[in-house]
DNA sequence: GCCGGTATGGAAAATTTATTTCACCGCCTG
DNA sequence: CAGGCGGTGAAATAAATTTTCCATACCGGC
């Protein structure tokens, strides 16, 4: 059973040795190789119990694989990696105070990518934050209520929309709604959005400038007498003046290049909520037979 | 005796409360006092014993001094300081702080729906200033680099990767690079990878757990010798093994909810690089004016 | 100098955490 | 299809750490 490679010195070192050797571990221990790379603190701080509830294996699994690498036992292999983030820690703290330093002064290098990094984070942290103040309470219930009890969704969004669009269709569909996702493939958006019912709901999403095709259904939609529900920029766009409930998100534009955080941040909140919703039996006791109406 | 007033809550409380109260601790008391203030590292990482030992003091004094400060024992006391040394870094603190956090979610009973919002806001946030930490100013270069050297980009992400496969298409293909997004509509992902050239690029996108059709093709592209650049949550999982570059993402995951914040995020920012890779003719000045502008 | 009361060190008890053991399972091989 | 073999989970065991407890030392006031 003796490991004849001893062990690795430093956090560095155990990382590059896991990574090499991935493909010799058997299925349990490549579980454990891929927590401990995904999550080095966890590895670095928990106790044995926490971590291999975490990752869904057993305590003595993560020992074994410590012993795998040459380690006496899993202790060793944890001092080292915490080891590692204390001196990763040491040197952070002092990038972290120059960064926010350069931040304040920003006299960014043009072309760094790195930077830009930065400044997209940044950008995207506070679209999230003024997500949080703009959007009230109140029309986050009254979303998830208009979903919660349309019969099916149809969900739109072109261009700069449609991811935001495909999110909500995939969680939508995950949490059990019956979900229409109008992809408009072969430009067939008008003619799949015409089988909509009354006790359907549109979700629509568009933002500045809006897509005619949308723009141009939302309103059908409408007309024809079903509800829609509305993510946009503007209270008062084209989508807008015709929905049911218009919730509003401005998202972060930096470098004139619209970001689609603060929009997934409201989808995913919609989508939880509703799960929630859904799984709570609210005043009469539903039989709790699952949300899956539709893989 | 123990003092009836509530425990700290935060790290620098603590260090707040044990300054204010210094002089009335007793002379033992005050020795771990001012340990705790000087090594807060010690207090948060090691045990008891080492930390007793290091001070000069019995272990039964540290115990003592936590429930002097309201708290049950020594050990809570460790968990605030440790949690406080890591959110003082986002790299270190965002596993620990978004354990924190899913625990005050799991508090939210009833799931109010607007505290939720609030909760991913918080969330998203978390993810977006780990992701700075944790991505590499070289990496992005790199993959900028990739992405314009590439004669053609396929983009491909299912399931979960989609809105970020989709937005990457749609955005890239605003910056003039000639894209294929393999939206594998009809099924046809597989022949519509087939195409592939040497001196082409895929991007593929693609979290736990992997979609079958994604690491199909990416192994399918990865032997026909093209490039594939990967984004992933794992640098052993399938797709990543088989890539030339990697950029790992680690999106906010609150009660089995992925956000995708942060990979959009990281999008993004390709995005807004390649397009300053490719305004500027090669080496010469600097100019920091426009960015081609997504509608 | 004696008598409360409080603080302290040390060590036992309790608890938590890490490791080892072992029976079982699936797989391959002969 | 039997039999070995490596891998695995669960539970026993061992180790460690934390907490409690108590005898004693210390410090004031009488």
């Amino acid at each position: 059973m003796s490991e004849q490679d001893l062990a690795p010195q430093t956090a560095e070192d155990l990382r590059a040795i896991i990574l090499a050797r991935y493909d010799s571990f058997s299925g349990r221990l490549q579980q454990v190789a891929r927590h401990v790379l995904d999550h080095p603190d966890d590895l670095a701080l928990e106790t044995l119990t926490v971590i291999a509830d975490r990752a869904k294996v057993q305590p003595s699994a993560i020992v074994r694989f410590a012993k795998s690498l040459g380690f006496p036992g899993a202790s060793p292999m944890q001092r080292l990696l915490r080891d590692g983030l204390l001196a990763k820690h040491a040197t952070l703290g002092y990038g972290e105070r120059v960064r926010r330093f350069n931040t304040s002064v920003n006299r960014t290098v043009d072309g760094e990518a790195g930077a830009l990094l930065a400044e997209f984070v940044e950008g995207d942290t506070l679209a999230l934050q003024n997500l949080r103040q703009t959007v009230g309470k109140a029309d986050i219930d009254k979303a998830i209520k208009l979903i919660n009890q349309a019969e099916t969704l149809y969900i739109m969004g072109f261009r700069r929309s449609f991811p935001v669009a495909s999110y909500l269709a995939y969680s939508l569909q995950q949490v059990g709604k019956r979900v229409f996702f109008l992809d408009g493939v072969g430009g067939l958006a008008r003619q799949q959005a015409r089988t909509i019912q009354q006790n359907d709901l549109l979700i629509a999403i568009s933002y500045h400038p809006y897509a005619e095709e949308t723009v141009a259904v939302t309103e059908a939609v409408s007309t024809a007498g079903a509800k829609v529900l509305a993510i946009s920029d503007s209270l008062v766009g084209p989508i807008a003046k015709v929905s049911t409930l218009v919730l509003q998100v401005k998202d972060s534009d930096v470098r004139n290049f619209r970001s689609l955080a603060a929009s997934l941040c409201l989808a995913q909140t919609l989508v939880v909520g509703l799960a929630f919703e859904r799984e709570r039996p609210p005043v009469v006791r539903k039989r709790r037979d699952k949300v899956r109406a539709s893989a």
